[in-house]
This record gives C-alpha cells, structure tokens and sequence, in this order.
DNA sequence: CTATAATTTCGACAGATTTCGAATCAAGGA
DNA sequence: TCCTTGATTCGAAATCTGTCGAAATTATAG
C-alpha cells in the first residue's frame, strides 16, 4: 500500500480499482445496498450498549422473522456485524472497522472542504 | 446547527434510520453494489480530466457497448455520474456531492460542527 | 424429560437484475 | 445524400434476491 496518488478525492476516484477490489467491495456493499439492511444496521449500531437483541429488531419491521433473520446473515457474511447467543437470545453488534472501510472508500483523504 | 446527537460515531450507526431515508439511500448504494459499476465509477474519477469517454470505458471490460451503457444509466439515474456529448463522443464525469453523500453517512464525524 | 420460546434453516415462488443481440439515434465524412 | 462509427434503447433469457410458511435447532422453565 501506501501510494498517495494525487490527493484529489475519495479512493474510488483517485485510481481505478483492480477487478477483484471491485469484486470484494460490491459485496460489502449489496449488503448494505437494502433499505432493511440499512435500518438493521442503524438499528443494531444506535441501540444501547451498541448491541440489539433479534427479537427488538423483528418487531421493528412488518416483515417475518426467518426474513429478518436471513438479512442479518447477509449483513453478517459481508463482515459488517457479529452475532453472539447470550442464553435465549442473540445479539448483535456493529464492526466497526467494516463500517469505516466503507466510509474511506466514498471519502476524500484531504477533506476540509467549506466551513 | 442543532442535534448534535452523541458523537459517537459514522451516521448510520448514530441513529436509526427513518423508512424513508433507508429506502433513498437505498437507491444510491444498489448503483454503486456492483462489481463493473464500481469500476465504471473509479476509473471516470480516475481518468485524465476529471471525465472519460465511454468508447475507453467499454473497450476495459469483456462486456458489449449496451451492457457498459445500461450500467452508466444506473449510475446517472441514481445521481452519481453526469454525461455530456461533444461530437461523436459521450463523456461522463462524477458527481463529487453524491459520492461524499455515501462517504459521510459511513465515517465518523471527527470534526466537531462550528467549534 | 417434556413443554415453550427465540432463531435459524429449508423449500418455494414472484419480482428484480444482468446480460445479450438487434434495432435505432446522432454526428461526421465520402 | 449515403455510409460509417459511437452510443443508446428495446426485447428477451438466465440468474439472483426478498419474502414467506413449515420444520429444525438451541436454550430455559417446570
């Protein structure tokens, strides 16, 4: 790594990405691209303690719970949460690291733009 | 200059997301979830000049002209890129505001609003 | 050990997405 | 004008995705 190429904008737009980048992105980036997916997360990343329980998430949707299951393994299988079974219930929590991959793909590096 | 919530961290984990702005911003990220897309984007931002012709942007990939142009409409639409014809050629460059949009709504705020 | 509650897995289906080939539109040059 | 090149639109095939109901799994309670 280290290769600051020109400092002109985000990332994406500084050099083009290799095939297997792009192709190791788009699927962090389909989890997310989902209007459930997207308030499962902010759900799950905005609760107290920065964990949530599956049973305060299904009731927040009219969706079923197998549903509600299946987009938190998704989201789980891109990397960008973890589950742990804490007696009856799971429970799930934002990684972090993940997130901010994300964030300084669409971010430029010099920033301090306006004021 | 209000709603200075918690500090925390990236936006999407601050808060939940209202329906409406998962659904919006939805839209945004299924353009950007897509291997070729993804490349499409980084390697207009990365050309010489700020834009690039579609004829360069095809001849980069194992896909036709009407795939490659179906891909550009998806980006346009969802307000990522701009195209501009000048003579024969197609030219399209990128929205900066859309893609700070993404980069912000997944980095954490490090600067604090008019300290 | 059985009953009950919380999640996940399985199997299926409607709708969306990716891709292509053929047709069409736009701009220049013979 | 007609023809060539660049780009988009149109229609269709193959694949992927979101959702559900039913069944299986895991843990607690009695």
């Amino acid at each position: 790594m280290t290769a600051v190429t020109s400092q002109c904008c985000a990332p994406i737009a500084r050099e083009p990405l290799s095939e297997s980048d792009a192709a190791e992105l788009a699927v962090m980036l389909k989890a997310v691209a989902d209007p459930v997916r997207l308030r499962l997360l902010s759900m799950i990343g905005s609760h107290a303690g920065g964990e949530a329980c599956v049973c305060d998430l299904t009731d927040a949707f009219d969706l079923t719970a197998p549903t509600i299951s299946h987009h938190l393994k998704v989201l789980r299988t891109a990397g960008l949460i973890d589950g742990e079974r804490r007696g009856t219930w799971v429970y799930y929590r934002i990684l972090p690291e993940a997130v901010n991959k994300l964030g300084t793909l669409f971010t430029p590096l010099s920033e301090s733009v306006s004021a």
